[in-house]
DNA sequence: AGATAATGTCATGAG
DNA sequence: GACTCATGACATTAT
């Protein structure tokens, strides 16, 4: 029974916690706001007084010590712990790395580069590592354009890190919960499948011819390379079957780069990128694993094709994610970016690590910043069209949109990282203006939104002070007596003013149907005022009528000196108010008058059973009246237990209410933290992305001419080295990288 | 008079 | 096994 009981309680808990969620408020509010003095009366009743239940003592309880077993406090003791322990999973939500996670949304917004943008066909390369990427399911998917701006704040949320290894289930519920929260925020779970990417890649494909002409690259056209092209013959997509010079693994390190570009003057200006660069995280298939090759030099962050309708997989892959993403966060963050001087703005800016690896190696503060530092703003939202080159060919490829980049935040790949996704094909060109930025529009409207909107739910939801009321009557109540055994001389008041006088038929009344007391007002009025004697007040005809606990006892018991006066009533009244308390009474009352019991209900009723006995015993009653008693004794603890379990009830849903609030609250603050992560990991995207262009714009090979993007990019390694490698083997690399979740899921 | 809420009662199970 | 309590279900009463 109990177990059934909280069963039930939790269940309700835990569906009330989810509809508020998704939206759906448990509006018990106002509920209690129109019904509240009833309310009060069922929460405080009359037998409040000789119930366990501690309802003075609330507050004191949350320790679980001194609580009765039966008590409702010790469900409010293991709903609030068991609140508190949700709400502190729903911390362990560390949004910071969720919001990392986010990158792997591949999105090229569309719009943010020119038509004209040159090496378009490269872009195929990379589509087609895509559907390597994806597999021969995502074929089915549709191009998810609309879903941009969701997908990535659809990461922030689905891919929390999950700090304690021992997930409990509640944990796990209250994630899903939250991600499918985030789901409704407009985010899908095409974020952890790349089809949507290779859709959009696809695109790129069907934009690449118009583009191919105008690549810039000297002796290395997109449709020199389209021709190249080979066919996977396990995947069969297509990819280069050679790179220009990419065989040799030629893999500067940036500081020998840098010392290319510092001796090859200043052409960064007038360099000209193509647009169509891919990502290694969009590596090109190719089952060649390139010797020499480190594995540790790519992320392993990208993760496979996953059944969108597989929950578990989804799960082990969402933990998966966060476990990388995690990890990510912690090194390439501070890795990846190079330890500037003090009071250098970019470091200020970026709040780099220091002693981070690349400064190791080679300045790319140095290198990249030294002529062009001020050109672009790292912070300023002027950053997106901000040329940082001033070549109007070198304008594409900086995002037109802070959000646009595809690659994935956090990985060693520093092309993936670093290239912007207009610089994975040409898709963009054509895809339309009208796709806004994804992670700013999520942010800057429907997140906003959303949160302004929660706040001010909750703001006009429930009152705590409501709660904090309703505690302090509890605890007032708990000085009302209500034994009635205890005032008699109320009891005795009351009865001579309302209805006993001298008048002869009121007498008669009373003698005829034996010792029958009044405890109608008591059980009435005690019920519904238990709590607070104010009300009783506020009936003029009850005021003394508050404590009446004689009764079934004959009018002679009376104490006749606190009979006002028969003169003082009139006869009409008093049969009115002896009608009144006749109505009053019970129909156990009512029963035991007509059966002469000698005794009050009340006592029947509320004395222990041994007093009840011994009671029993001063009379020599009937079976009939014993059997009234014994019945009327049940039914009048089973009145008051029946009251109290409504009261239960009652404290139950206020509580639920109360911890959905607090759960709102928890849920709009999440999102406030998300919202700022996201800022925060937007801008160092665009300043990561920025020192990449400017990085790599400036790198001259040993004819003095600048590298293809196309051909090569710039990779992180282990060590903390920047390396130019050919983009083959970053993409090789990336695919490999790519396979180790799967494998590890296997 | 009917709807609804509040309250009472019974049956049942558990401690 | 008696007693008490909790609670669902139903009945009754009140609004």
């Amino acid at each position: 029974m109990l177990s059934l009981k909280k069963y039930l309680t939790e269940g309700l808990l835990q569906f009330t916690i989810l509809l508020s969620l998704i939206g759906v408020r448990v509006d018990v509010d106002t509920y209690l706001t129109s019904q509240l003095p009833p309310l009060r009366e069922i929460i405080l009743g009359p037998s409040s007084a000789y119930t366990q239940t501690q309802f003075h003592n609330l507050r004191n309880t949350l320790d679980g010590y001194g609580i009765h077993p039966k008590s409702i406090d010790l469900d409010n003791y293991f709903t609030a712990r068991r609140l508190l322990s949700q709400v502190r999973a729903l911390d362990r939500f560390q949004v910071p790395t969720t919001e990392v996670n986010a990158w792997l949304v591949h999105r090229d917004p569309e719009g943010s580069v020119s038509g004209s943008q040159p090496s378009s066909g490269l872009a195929l390369e990379s589509s087609s590592g895509l559907q390597d990427v994806t597999g021969p399911d995502n074929g089915v998917r549709e191009s998810e354009t609309e879903q941009g701006f969701s997908e990535d704040l659809e990461d922030l949320g689905a891919v929390a890190p999950p700090v304690s290894g021992d997930l409990t289930k509640e944990d796990i519920d209250l994630i899903d919960i939250l991600w499918r929260q985030d789901i409704d925020l407009g985010a899908g779970r095409e974020i952890f499948d790349y089809s949507h990417r290779q859709k959009e890649q696809d695109v790129d494909k069907e934009l690449q011819g118009g583009a191919e002409q105008e690549d810039t690259w000297p002796g290395e056209g997109a449709e020199a390379l389209a021709r190249n092209l080979l066919v996977d013959g396990e995947t069969g997509e297509s990819f280069p079957a050679q790179v220009p010079g990419g065989e040799d693994q030629t893999a500067l390190s940036l500081e020998e780069c840098l010392r290319l570009l510092e001796a090859t003057c200043p052409f960064g200006e007038n360099a000209e990128f193509p647009a169509d660069i891919s990502s290694i995280t969009e590596a090109v298939p190719s089952e060649s694993e390139p010797p020499g090759l480190q594995n540790n030099l790519l992320s392993p962050l990208l993760t496979g094709t996953e059944s969108p309708f597989d929950l578990e997989q989804q799960w082990q892959d969402l933990m998966s994610i966060m476990e990388m993403q995690a990890m990510e966060v912690n090194t390439s963050t501070s890795e990846i970016l190079y330890d500037a001087p003090p009071g250098d703005p970019l470091s200020t800016n970026y709040s780099l690590a220091p002693n981070t690896p690349i400064n190791q190696n080679v300045s790319l503060h140095q290198a990249s910043l030294g002529g062009c530092s001020q050109d672009f703003s790292l912070f300023s939202p002027e950053v997106e069209s901000l040329p940082v080159a001033g070549s109007s060919t070198l304008l594409p490829l900086v995002p037109s949109n802070s959000t646009s980049l595809n690659s994935t935040f956090g990985s060693t790949n520093l092309a993936g990282l670093f290239f912007p996704p207009q610089l994975n094909g040409t898709a963009n060109d054509t895809a339309g203006p009208e796709l806004p930025d994804p992670l700013g529009g999520l942010l800057d409207e429907a997140m906003l939104d959303e949160i302004s909107l929660m706040d001010l739910a909750i703001e006009e939801g429930f009152n705590p002070v409501q709660a904090s009321q309703l505690e302090e009557e509890f605890d007032s109540d708990s000085g009302l007596s209500l034994d009635s055994s205890h005032s008699p001389s109320s009891l005795s008041s009351s009865e001579g003013a309302v209805g006993y006088s001298s008048d002869s038929e009121t007498l008669d009344l009373e003698e005829a149907e034996g010792a029958v007391g009044y405890q109608p007002e008591y059980s009435k009025f005690c019920r519904m005022s238990y709590q607070d004697p104010a009300q009783l007040s506020c009936l003029p005809y009850l005021e003394h009528v508050g404590h009446n606990h004689t009764y079934n006892m004959a009018p002679s018991a009376l104490d006749s000196a606190d009979l006002p006066p028969p003169s003082t009533l009139k006869k009409g009244s008093k049969e009115k108010q002896a009608d009144f308390l006749d109505k009053q009474m019970s129909r156990d009352e009512h029963r035991a008058r007509a059966m002469k019991i000698p005794f009050t209900n009340d006592k029947i009723i509320n004395l222990p059973v041994e007093e009840f006995n011994e009671l029993l015993s001063k009379y020599q009653l009937s079976e009939a009246q014993l059997s009234l008693i014994r019945d009327i004794r049940r039914r009048g603890k089973n009145k008051m237990a029946a009251q109290n379990c409504r009261k239960r009830k009652l404290d139950t849903i206020l509580n639920l209410e109360r911890d959905v609030e607090d759960l709102q609250r928890d849920k709009a603050r999440l999102l406030r933290e998300k919202v700022e992560f996201l800022r925060s990991l937007r801008q160092m995207k665009q300043k990561v992305q920025s020192l990449y262009q400017e990085v790599f714009g400036r790198l001259r090979d040993e004819n003095g001419r600048p590298y293809s993007p196309s051909q090569y990019a710039l990779q992180y390694a282990g060590d903390g080295s920047v390396l130019l490698i050919p983009r083959t083997l970053a993409d090789q690399q990336a695919r490999r990288q790519e396979r180790k979740p799967k494998d590890r899921r296997k």
